[in-house]
DNA sequence: CCAAAAATGATAATCATTATCATATACTTT
DNA sequence: AAAGTATATGATAATGATTATCATTTTTGG
């Protein structure tokens, strides 16, 4: 197996053009709307996409499993309050050569980078100091 | 609830005794084995340690979910083909102000990242050339 | 100390994901 | 082009990490 299939085609088509990283389960109700494809084929062409480097993933603090194209570099700072991600306007490793390309003998395809904390709604109802050293003990 | 409570610190203090990230599982078990606890309490105590800003989980490629302290800031490179995580030395941003604190208005706890692509060995066995352009189609 | 609130442990339930298997499709050989 | 072989697919059953449930225990606050 050595190139796409038509169903990796399709997933992987209809993920780049998603505006947001999408689940499993949203993506197969979504192309199947258009062709005929089975659950389990979205998962096994999602699974095989991430192992060419043409897909990845990203667990939200809630459990789910979202997806997007690698092209689509974007990054979040996800609130551990409230539960929202905030997308970055800029990939922070924007002038980190090694992270585009080479790192020692490893051949770098993408990255992943989230930051987690506080937004500022929720750093007022829950300040910094009494969270984050309650935790200390 | 604006402390720890006893379960949590149980939880926590072990995960910064782990060498490695560890899943839910493999911590329950380990605790278990010096005090009574139960595995739902091991999930509740990581959710809630979790949004308390003091532990973090990553999913591997295999889907295997593992938890560590955030103050164990460890990043990894990890191989595709054979699904390897090789750990980086230190921290890429390490220079980068911003991940440390403050992001606008948004205050940071911690950050995930993680590089993928192919390990050297890999690399060989499925140059980058193939894998990649194959799943352009 | 006591009532109320929160946390716990055992275990059943959940559900995203994967395994199974018959069939379809793609690839290779003749 | 046809036949043989290999791979992928779709429907659906199975899986297992994780969460819900509930009786009990522990903690909190007055």
């Amino acid at each position: 197996m050595a190139h796409c299939t038509p169903a990796q085609t399709a997933v992987l088509k209809a993920l780049q053009q998603q505006p947001e990283p999408i689940s499993a389960q949203a993506l197969y109700t979504l192309i199947k709307a258009h062709q005929r494809i089975g659950l389990a084929t979205v998962y096994r062409a999602l699974d095989a996409l991430k192992r060419m480097g043409r897909v990845q993933h990203r667990v939200t603090l809630a459990g789910e499993t979202l997806y997007n194209a690698v092209e689509q570099d974007r990054h979040y700072m996800t609130c551990l309050d409230c539960g929202q991600s905030f997308p970055l306007d800029t990939c922070p490793l924007k002038g980190l050569a090694s992270a585009h390309q080479h790192a020692g003998s490893f051949t770098i395809y993408y990255h992943t980078l989230e930051f987690f904390g506080l937004c500022e709604p929720c750093s007022v109802t829950h300040p910094h100091h009494n969270r984050y050293e309650a935790a200390q003990n």
